[in-house]
DNA sequence: GATGAATGAGGCTTCATTCAT
DNA sequence: AATGAATGAAGCCTCATTCAT
C-alpha cells in the first residue's frame, strides 16, 4: 500500500512547508528557528526531519513550491490560447493580482529573502534559475510568434523584452515589500503601455489609459 | 580637536563599512561573523564596537553608503543638463554599466540581501526608502517636466513609470545575480526602446535598434 | 508450543546481535544508531525492541556471545586431554590465530569498545569479568595441576601467571587494532618461549626458536 | 608580549585538558558533554572552543599529553643508566606502581575508552601508535643491546619481546579496570620472573620470587 | 582609544525509545 | 508479532557582544 504511505509523505511535507512559509513570512529566515516551524506546523523536531534534512532543504521546497504554482499559472493562461497582446494582458493580472493584497508584504519579504539565499545557496539558486526560465521562454515565445506574424518589431531581442517583464514583476514586488501603498493597477497600466508602444506597431497608446 | 577626531572617526567607519562590504560580498549576511569583518578591517571586536553598536549598524551604514553613491550618480548626470530624454539614457548608461563588469555578481547578492534585511529591519528598510525616493523622485520629475512641456503623454502616470524604470534597474541585478551572463546591453536596448516607444509620441522605434 | 517461541526468540535474539556486530565493526558503538542495526537485521525498531529493551542490552548480549564463544573455544581444547605445556600450546594458537586474519581490525576494535563499555556500564561488566574469570581460572588451574605435579615452579602465582597470559592476548590484540601489520606468530613465539623458560624448570629455551 | 599569551595558552589548554580528565573519569567520554567539561574547567563554552575545536581535539590533547608523560618516565628511567636488567626492573616498578593506586581504576578506565577512540578517529590513533612507539622503541633497543652483549638469547625476536612488555602493562590496566582488587605486585613478580627466565642465559629464577 | 579573551544564550540536529495501528 | 512514524530531551557548537586590562 505505497498509496498512502506517499499521500502521507506528500501531506506531511507540505504541512511543513506551510508552517516554514507562515514563520518566515512572520519573521524571516535567519530569525526563525526550527523550533518556530515544528511549533506551527504542530510537529516534533524529530518528525521534521523524517521529511527534511535540513532547514534549507526546507528553503529549497518553498522555492520548488513557488516554481510550481508560477508554471501553473503560465500554463492556465496560455493552454486558453488568444492573441499574444491578450494573453500577456492577462498574464500580467493573473501575476500582478496577488500583489494588490494588503498581506502581500510578508509573501513579498518572503520571496526576496529566497532570492538572497538563491546567491548564496547553489540549490535555492537552481530552483529560482528555474523559475526565471518558467518565466523567460513563454514570455519569449509570444514575442516571438508575434514578430513572426508581424505583428512585433522584428528587431527587437526578444530574450531581453522577457527579461524586461520578469522585471517589472519582481521590481514591483520589491518595492510593495517596503511601500505597501504603492498603487499596483497604475504600475501595470504604465506598463501595459509600455508593452503596447514598445511591441506593437500602430498601437494606439490611448488603448492602455 | 572636534575635526580630528571627527574626521578620525569616519575614516574608522569607513575602513569597517569597506571591510564589512567585502566580507558580505564574499560569504553573505548571515554566513559572515562580526570576527570576519574584525579581521578584514584589520581590528579588534573592540575597536568595532567603538564605531558601530551591532552588526545591523554597519548593515545599516552600507545601505546608507549605497544610497549616498547612488544620489551623487543621478546628481552628476542631472547637473549635466540637456533634454529629458538625454537625461534618462544616460542615466541608464550610468546604472547599468557595474552590472557589465563580471566581478557584479558578488555585489548584486550584497544588494539583494540587503533588501532582504530590509523587509525585517525597519532601519535598514528606512534607508532602502529613501534609496527608492531617490531613484523615484529624479524620475518622476523628468517625465513630469516632459509632460508639462508636451513631450510626453501627459495621461501616464508619472510615479508608475519611476517605478518601472527602478524595477528594470533592480529587476535585471537580481538576474545578473543568478544568471551572469545575462547580456546587460541588450536589455538595455531594449529597455530603452520601451521608454521610447512609451513615453515619446512619434518617437521611431528604429532609434532603438 | 513454548518451544517454538523459544527457538523463534533465540533466533531473532542472535539476528539482531549479529547485525549489531556487524554494524558496531563498521562504525563503531557511539557512531551506530538503532537504526542502523535495525536496517542491518531487516527488522524495525519495534520488533528489535521486543527482543532487547536497549542498546545496552544488545552490547550486552554480544558481550555475553563472546564469552561464550571464549568458554567453548577453552573446552574444546581442555577436553582433548594432553600435558599441560601442550594445552597452553593448543589454546595460544586457537586465541591468536584470529588475530591473523587481515580482516581482525574491526573486530579488535569491537573488542576495545565493550571493554571500554563495560567500565562504564556494570552489566556489561559483569560480562566481562565472567569473560577474565572464564580465561583465567583454567590457565591458572592447569598452572596450579603442573605445579603439584612438580612440573613448574610451585613458588609462582598461578593466578598472576595467569592474568599474565590474558593480558598477552588482550595486549597484542590492542596493538592489533591500531597496527594491523604486527607479526602475530612472531609474537607468539616468543609468548611461548617466555611461559616456557618461566614455568618448566629445565626446560630448554631452544625448543621456542 | 608573546610570553604572556603563550604561557596563558598553554595554561588555558591545560586547565580544559585536566577537567576534561575529571569528567571523563568521572563518567566517561561519550556520557560526558562539554557543558560538563566547561563547568569543571570554570570556564563558558566559548572559551572553551576558543582553544579547542571540538570535543574530540580535546581527547586528542588528552592522549598527547599522556604520550608526554610516559616518554619522559621513560626518559627518566633510562638516563640513570645501569645494567639492561636494572633498566627493565626499574621501568616496570615505574609504570606498574600507579595501577597499584586505590583510585587508578578511573583512570584506567579513561585510558581504555582513548584506545576505543583511537581505533575509530585517526587523529588519536596517530597519538596512540606514537605511544605504542615509544614504549616499544627502548624496550627493543634494551633487548637488543643484550643481546649484542650476550646477555639475551639472540635468537629472541626483539620487538616481539617488546610488544609482550607493553601487553603485560595495558593487559594489567584492562584487568584493574575491571577488578580493582587484582594484586599489582604479584603480577609484577610473576612478570619479572618471566622475562629473567626467558630473556637471560642462567639466570635463576629463584632471584623473582 | 584599543585589545582580545571571555561570555552564554540559543541554534540546528540526532537518536534511543514508544505506541497507535 | 511487527511496523515505522513520531517523540523530545539533550548534545555540540556558534557568534554577537562585553569588559578588564
Amino acid at each position: 500500500m505505497p498509496k498512502v504511505t506517499e499521500a502521507h509523505l506528500e501531506a506531511r511535507r507540505s504541512q511543513i512547508v506551510d508552517a516554514a512559509s507562515a514563520c518566515f513570512a512572520r519573521r524571516g529566515f535567519h530569525q526563525c528557528t526550527m523550533n518556530d516551524i515544528c511549533a506551527e506546523a504542530q510537529l516534533s523536531p524529530g518528525a521534521v526531519y523524517r521529511y527534511f534534512s535540513s532547514k534549507e532543504e526546507i528553503i529549497q521546497a518553498m522555492a520548488e513550491e513557488s516554481r510550481a504554482r508560477i508554471a501553473s499559472l503560465i500554463e492556465n493562461v496560455k493552454s486558453q490560447g488568444g492573441p499574444p497582446i491578450q494573453v500577456l494582458d492577462q498574464l500580467a493580472d493573473v501575476f500582478f493580482a496577488p500583489l494588490d493584497d494588503p498581506g502581500c508584504r510578508r509573501d513579498c519579504g518572503v520571496d526576496i529573502e529566497v532570492w538572497a539565499e538563491a546567491v548564496r545557496n547553489p540549490a535555492v539558486g537552481d530552483v529560482l534559475v528555474r523559475i526565471i526560465e518558467t518565466l523567460r521562454e513563454p514570455f519569449a515565445r509570444i514575442v516571438r510568434d508575434a514578430q513572426e506574424r508581424g505583428d512585433i518589431n522584428p528587431r527587437l531581442d526578444a530574450d531581453s523584452a522577457a527579461r524586461l517583464m520578469i522585471s517589472a514583476y519582481y521590481g514591483l514586488l520589491m518595492q510593495k515589500a517596503l511601500q505597501p501603498d504603492v498603487d499596483v493597477w497604475h504600475y501595470v497600466t504604465a506598463l501595459k503601455a509600455m508593452m503596447g508602444g514598445f511591441f506593437w506597431f500602430g498601437q494606439k497608446l490611448e488603448r492602455d489609459n
